[in-house]
DNA sequence: TTGAAAGCGTTACCAC
DNA sequence: GTGGTAACGCTTTCAA
């Protein structure tokens, strides 16, 4: 195989001068067809397909890459079924406008300087980024997206929480005024650990994602003058399936026995219904279960789950669009849709 | 917010050489502690982190970026559950060793000169591309480790489907001698429907993976004197629930009715569930259902799927492993182990 | 320990 | 329609 050769070099060898070369493949208008062609031809022959993207990226102050940078590590993401729906999202417009993806790290330390933030020509963010990161980003004045968080500064895709997370509570809660209801919320603490609420962690102002949540829930069980104490509140620190389990069984076998669980995610949800089938519980006779998402395998669990669609794909279609049509002002919010299947008649 | 700075300006400001704050944030050993504290300090108040990937990268001729090529398309890929634990190892990997991972699509059409294949230092691909992609990435002389495929001129990690599919057809047949054995196949043949075989399918020499896990099982039931003719072999053309479900209705229908299934991938063995439980089927007692992968979903189904596990995820580290250790001549075979659940006892 | 300068591969302006 | 050439931002050698 022939040394790699660079654009100066095929000029050389096919006796023309570089910026030939650079027009053949980029500005087709510039020259005649006859000659482009040629030189297409012959370069290809020579092994040469086209600029590096280092250097033309150097020159032209663009890449044609997108960054997209996940609040939780990289390799847990790809295990979430939810950031999984969002990248589907993303990548299916990248792809179709010929961007390419780096996936950056959101690594804690700062000193991991690589500059690979330097690179691509805009950002998706995906949840609140922790440590400098985002500063590094913001500081580079290219166009931001904010998914599933606000900032004031940049373009953002959202969804209600508490208008989705009130609308499953008030239907989970409809039917039975005496309902004993649990939660099995996400992330509400600042805990490694499964545990119960206690009353001092309900006040909060947070608008995290998951106290949004809850802030809906408990609006919807005031509405229907039930009352939610902090103990059957869970704390799940990370939206696994082993975690959730762990809390679901706790508060499938505490007494008295709820027979609502509102769930904040499908993940736990999920496992929810597992536990309940473990135990000899039914749903939905003897237990409701509702879920937040509307991911895949909630339609395919038995009983199917009763969630809140949050159109996780679409969210990651919209905000690439929005990066790349550069609508650099627009906070979107994202309708919700209660999607009713058997866990929760 | 001031204008973004360059390597130049910030020495400039500081009034020391650019040499000097090159040096500062690549080699440290090149100057005071101090001088270089100082330049740290100054150069993060003046908003410069480092320098832009671009030029570094062209001047070092390495950008410490990895590409990752899957041979499907990128946003089906985040849908599919093995790829996602490939991922996901590679990703450990990758950000454990400070490096950016870029996503490349594999694009149909060779036009798309984006060039984003001259940026990496090194290359994982998953699964056989089509196209000339991967002529263009192996032309850049750049180090490749191939997954799931083999390529004389490339590193790889493998597994021995056909003894996997030996191993868990053997322990779907043991029991039985009379056994009625149907097979929910992948990718067996070139057609976008769920269809079954005829005869002259079955001759084939591929080493495709498809054709290597049939032929493990044909050779099982060659072994127990089980005959398995083409009609009772379905092929399903992509790797979803949807698709996986319309091809078990099609087998768990049909008269005779088998009484083991043995499924290609874990998606369509989860999908096989569904469908016998929706038509009342028992299993295990009435019908035996085999996996092919241990995504980690087959062990919360109910029952449990009894499946071969291919460790995905240490392969996705594996294979980044062997990128960035530079064993470029490796050809990895993994253990493949079976895993007996519920749904085969 | 520091500074000047060459050059990495490309593009785009401006002449011809 | 075509060809010089400066500049993109940085690293690294070499000399001071």
């Amino acid at each position: 195989m022939k040394k790699k050769l660079n654009l100066k070099q095929v000029a050389e060898q096919l006796r023309v001068s570089t910026a030939t070369v650079s027009n053949a493949f980029n500005r087709p208008d510039q020259l005649s067809a006859k000659l482009r062609d040629r030189i297409l031809k012959e370069s290809a022959e020579l092994g040469y397909f086209g600029a590096s993207l280092a250097a033309r990226s150097l020159r032209r102050g663009e890449s044609g890459v997108i960054g997209v940078m996940l609040a939780d590590s990289l390799s847990y993401s790809f295990s979430d079924p939810v950031a999984n729906q969002l990248m589907q999202g993303i990548a299916e417009v990248l792809v179709e406008q010929k961007k390419q993806l780096l996936l950056l790290s959101n690594g804690v330390s700062s000193a991991e300087q690589s500059g690979a933030e330097t690179l691509p020509d805009g950002f998706i963010l995906y949840g609140a980024l922790q440590g400098n990161a985002f500063e590094h980003i913001l500081r580079t004045g290219k166009p931001v997206v904010a998914v599933d968080f606000e900032f004031s500064e940049t373009a953002s895709v959202n969804i209600d929480n508490e208008q989705g997370a009130y609308a499953i509570a008030s239907h989970a809660l409809s039917k039975d005024d005496s309902s004993q209801v649990a939660i099995l919320g996400l992330r509400l603490i600042d805990s490694a650990r499964v545990c119960r609420l206690v009353s001092e962690d309900l006040v909060s102002q947070s608008k995290e994602i998951s106290r949004s949540r809850l802030a809906g829930y408990l609006r919807a069980a005031k509405d229907k003058g039930t009352n939610i104490s902090a103990d059957k509140i869970w704390h799940i620190p990370i939206n696994s399936p082993e975690r959730a389990e762990i809390a679901a069984r706790e508060a499938l076998t505490s007494n008295p026995l709820p027979n609502v669980l509102l769930c904040m995610s499908d993940v736990i949800a999920l496992a929810a219904l597992r536990v309940a089938h473990e135990l000899n519980i039914a749903v939905p006779e003897q237990l409701q279960v509702t879920g937040f998402d509307d991911i895949p395998e909630a339609s395919r669990s038995t009983p199917a789950l009763t969630t809140v669609c949050q159109q996780s794909l679409e969210k990651g279609r919209i905000a690439a669009r929005m990066l790349l049509e550069g609508n650099m002002n627009e906070k979107r919010i994202l309708e919700t849709r209660l999607v009713v299947r058997q866990s929760c008649k």
